[in-house]
DNA sequence: CGGAATCCTGCGAGATACTG
DNA sequence: CAGTATCTCGCAGGATTCCG
């Protein structure tokens, strides 16, 4: 997989790369989760809610696999382990924005429009 | 829409919301694939490509189902179907592009990050 | 050509219990 | 507190076959 030349019709590989990897259930919102700073794994759980702690601890490892946050770890009593967003992972925060605001605004509509589909074929 | 103010754990529910229905494997494939115009069914299969016959029809009917592709039926011999992408469709393939774009700006990154992480831990 | 119906599979993800 | 280890289950998604 060289991504020397790159036409159009390689990005769509590319985004959906990117989204199947993203794109699961909690990634994001652990993202989103430690743009206002370092958080401690309990922490994260709280902010994003209703995850388990078991998928909290593979999300975070993906995520420090993939240089999106960085792991510290304070060995004291009792252990503290603090996580924070690279820069890299900055940068998905800010994008994921993007994908956020266009969300907040066409939810509705999206709403609508399958209010609509549903009603007329039962 | 009411985006006065928005307190940090709204939008990560809004995001992973549309993630999550636009974070599947073939989503905005199709969606990118019907950026450059209508397509019918097989050119669309053809263009995406590795996609079976049965996720292209559920992918369609659903992007239909929430109006983001219009389908036009032509009933002729051979019969054809036309898909094409809504005002909504579009702007959500705009999105899109943003991802894409960091998608092609960090890949790289990202692959260095693994092979490091992999590297030192067997 | 554009589907629908059916069968089958692996992986995402939850619950729970144990460790350091 | 911050994990690891199992067990289980649902559903996304593939292959194949039939229909208008």
């Amino acid at each position: 997989m060289d991504v020397t030349a790159k036409p159009a019709g390689t990005d769509c590989r590319a985004v959906s790369e990117i989204l199947s990897r993203v794109g699961d259930k909690w990634t994001i919102q652990v993202v989103v989760a430690l743009r206002s700073g370092s958080q401690r794994f309990n922490g994260i759980k709280r902010k994003v809610g209703g995850i388990s702690q078991q998928m909290l601890t593979r999300t975070l490892k993906t995520l420090e696999r993939d240089g999106i946050v960085e792991r510290t770890v304070r060995h004291s009593t009792p252990p503290q382990v603090e996580y924070s967003l690279t820069p890299l992972g900055h940068s998905l925060s800010e994008t994921a924005r993007h994908l956020a605001d266009w969300a907040a605004t066409h939810r509705g509509e999206i709403e609508d429009n399958r209010l609509r589909y549903d009603a007329r074929e039962p």
